[in-house]
DNA sequence: GTGAAAAATGTAATCAATTACATTTTAATT
DNA sequence: AATTAAAATGTAATTGATTACATTTTTCAC
């Protein structure tokens, strides 16, 4: 159909019989406007199936309602949730989300970034660890990050205690007698990275255990990546009797090398993940991990960052999602 | 830094002494300017630091560069992959993408397309089976659908050839020997759903086997529904000895069903899926699967779109990308 | 050098809403 | 009824790029 025969603000306001103004307040401010004129307008948008502009408004208004997602990939099952629930709560305040599947190209970055200094999009949230600007004054712009943060800045943060919640995996891991413990761990330029492996080495510390630097291998939070990690770690001439990876592809990538590697999880060695995904729970041996509230990152993200882009001080700038450690059967007593 | 102190499309004509007029051209069609007075132009755009107003040349242009995708669930890897394929198309296209996760909500549907109508997007791809307008007349805006068609309608499609595809995997499976095979479908409304169904039925009768409607239970791709599913099969006095599941999801919630119940796979049963996510590799046993190329589907859709928004008529209006049989060894003889 | 055609450039209308400010109407108070 | 304040409504400027059309400049053949 297409706007080609679409009634403006003018048409309706001919028909109501009153200025295009009262139509424009009839809409977005209805109780400035008396009952009698307010009838009036609405039964002319009726008639006349009046749908106001929003490229006009947009323009005018010089707000696209719009916010921009940056992602590294969307196809990773713990940021797509977080995406569900920044859509949902974006819906629900009225906004439009742009997708920015970054693959972590700062190019990509640069290019979203862009959308918001046009007015293209109102705000930015980010789930990926680097500032998407160019340069780092124009980070003035309403811009959340989620997940992943950068230490550092004062960005607003939504984020899990990831010292935390490493910590209580790895005394859980400790609690089942566990000494020698590979740990696969994310790139190490990022922040959760760090945070996580800070709170496993908490963990040895006050167990009275020493952190082996050559018990942990890098991976880039992909099933392969953790299957390849895992092989390093299993040749060795005596392998950790217990797996700590930083995400739940990685662990299970892990657990696959294990067992065609003749490993028996949990009873040779017990492997842990990060992130709950829905095959956690389905895989075999069901997976032990850290349960993070994806969804709620994305609303919580959502939220604060409608909160910036409307000039309300948001109530908490750095937000600390729970955790919850679930325990299934890949981790096991040391034999 | 905001628009507030902008040079907009004057203050670039005055530096350059042009008219307003030779800078836009200057932009958007180069060859239509003079060398001298693109260089006077080029100048002036990066002295100012000039970036066009993308708002104000989305109103006057009616066009947003934007696309909507209707996903009934972004958290589905299969779909994710088909995004990521748009996406990634879609900017080389110089479009941005609008994520519009409905969560089969026909509501939800009807408000994304609406932004068509509104000229706030430019066209839809639909990952859904519905039609996303409340007034099928309205099938007029650009729109391709993606994955799952709606019959009977001319909507412009990319698609697998799922009757066929159904067909060489219960061919597969009846090759091993199974003559008693179970089915783990999809809703009954969905095209995909009856394809694959109409596939297996086929090898079946080419095999001179009997369909036995008892056989079928219906899952919502998920891995609980899987399961559940599984449960049924399973519980019958004489199981199937093989289970073909319309997704990944449901096959490994079928094969973790199967484990509880102490069956063993693919001893005693036979389970394949269709997908080929990223865990049917990793899972134990490896899940014998239907490879399809998800991100293809997503540019192929995205391209399509592209040349229905610029009214050029694509070259083909019904695509049908090819599929895979992946062996791996969640498949094996009936014993 | 002239004239015609082609290329380059300029002028100004246009898109459809919002909103500051001005004006009118209504309500409240005395 | 007069006065004042508050509420409702109207007028018209504004937003920044695009583009139809008009005008000027350049090119080229003769």
């Amino acid at each position: 159909m297409g706007l080609s025969n679409m009634a403006t603000i003018r048409d309706v306001s001919k028909i109501a019989g009153v200025s295009v103004a009262t139509v424009s307040r009839t809409i977005s401010k209805p109780d400035k406007v008396s009952e009698k004129t307010r009838k009036l307008v609405n039964d002319a948008i009726k008639q006349t199936n009046y749908k106001p502009d929003i490229l006009a408004r947009n323009f005018r208004t010089r707000k696209s309602s719009t916010i921009v997602v940056l992602v590294p990939d969307i196809a990773n099952p713990f940021f797509s949730r977080v995406i569900r629930g920044i859509e949902q709560t974006a819906q629900r305040l009225g906004y439009a989300v742009l997708l920015g599947d970054t693959q972590g190209l700062r190019e990509r970055e640069i290019t979203y970034a862009n959308m918001v200094q046009t007015s293209q999009a109102d705000g930015i949230i980010q789930l990926d660890c680097q500032i998407p600007f160019e340069d780092k004054n124009d980070c003035t712009s309403p811009i959340v990050n989620a997940c992943d943060c950068v230490r550092g800045t004062n960005m607003p943060t939504v984020q899990l205690d990831n010292v935390a919640a490493a910590k209580e995996m790895a005394k859980h891991i400790i609690s089942l007698g566990h000494t020698d413990i590979g740990i696969i761990s994310g790139p190490e330029n990022s922040t959760i990275t760090n945070d996580r492996l800070r709170g496993f080495k908490q963990a040895l510390e006050e167990a009275g255990l020493r952190y082996n630097p050559s018990n942990r291998k890098f991976g880039d939070y992909s099933l392969p990546s953790g299957a390849m990690a895992a092989s390093d770690l299993l040749s060795k001439p005596t392998p950790p009797t217990a797996i700590l990876c930083m995400n739940d592809e990685m662990a299970i990538g892990t657990i696959r090398q294990a067992k065609k590697m003749g490993f028996s999880v949990p009873d040779d060695i017990s492997v842990s993940g990060f992130d709950d995904i829905s095959f956690a729970e389905f895989f075999d041996p069901p997976l032990t991990t850290i349960a993070q509230p994806a969804e709620d990152f994305g609303s919580n993200a959502m939220e604060m960052l409608f909160d910036l882009i409307n000039d309300k001080e948001p109530e908490n700038k750095n937000i600390l999602l729970p955790f919850n450690l679930i325990i299934r059967e890949s981790t096991g007593n040391k034999k």
